[in-house]
DNA sequence: TTAATATATAATTATTTGCTTATATAATCA
DNA sequence: TGATTATATAAGCAAATAATTATATATTAA
């Protein structure tokens, strides 16, 4: 049985949220690893509540979850919305932006928090 | 040898144009058949100006390519574009929007000016 | 040539977006 | 307990967006 073509008008509010480069490599990082706002802010150079808000929209769409674990809040994707298939097939198009966790790690920034 | 991936930069460009539901459908639309700018405003139901300026926006960054055919201009995908691969895999997860076609055709309005 | 048709561009406007700063909440640590 | 750290939310603002109306340009038809 063939999968149910997703609707265009949902494919557009998402590839919407898509198209920014934050939350486009957010996301991709987040289909390969775990990871918490500190390092988000980190890897960005925003302001913390810039990286809270964009991570916010990712959550209001159920493309993010979070889960607490004492002081810091880890994200991770949810691989059980109905369209992570759709963007999983668009992420995989894109280049890893694992180093980017890479060079946290190299300047002893990572463990710090995770 | 493998095909290069797409920068991200460059992803999130094409993603926040194809984030809008009259330009998404417009390049699914492309993606199958040539059309002209008086059948989007029909199917559309929004001004010419309009129209023309998402157009517009879609051949800025050489997605689609007019060429005037008498009064008329018509509009085609450019399959040549480097990163047509990445929106084509893409637009090859939504459900064909030719339906819309098909209905100005019934309406006798297609061959009005194509 | 004049009128009609198809399209593009310019100007305007309301809405949305993405950032900032300020503040609130929650957990940890001394 | 009080201080620190991590995060979220609220308020404010400048820039971007998507629509509209008005106008310009190009082609065809009378």
């Amino acid at each position: 049985m063939q999968k149910t073509a997703m609707e265009i008008d949902q494919a557009a509010i998402i590839l919407k949220l898509l198209g920014d480069r934050t939350r486009l490599t957010m996301l991709k990082i987040l289909d390969e690893e775990v990871c918490c706002v500190c390092e988000f802010v980190d890897i960005f150079g925003m302001s913390q509540p810039s990286i809270s808000q964009h991570l916010r929209k990712l959550k209001d769409i159920g493309m993010v979850r979070e889960e607490r674990k004492g002081q810091w809040i880890f994200y991770s994707i949810n691989k059980s919305h109905d369209d992570y298939p759709f963007v999983r097939e668009l992420l995989g198009q894109l280049p890893s932006q694992i180093y980017k966790l890479t060079e946290l790690e190299a300047q002893g920034r990572r463990i710090s928090c995770c």
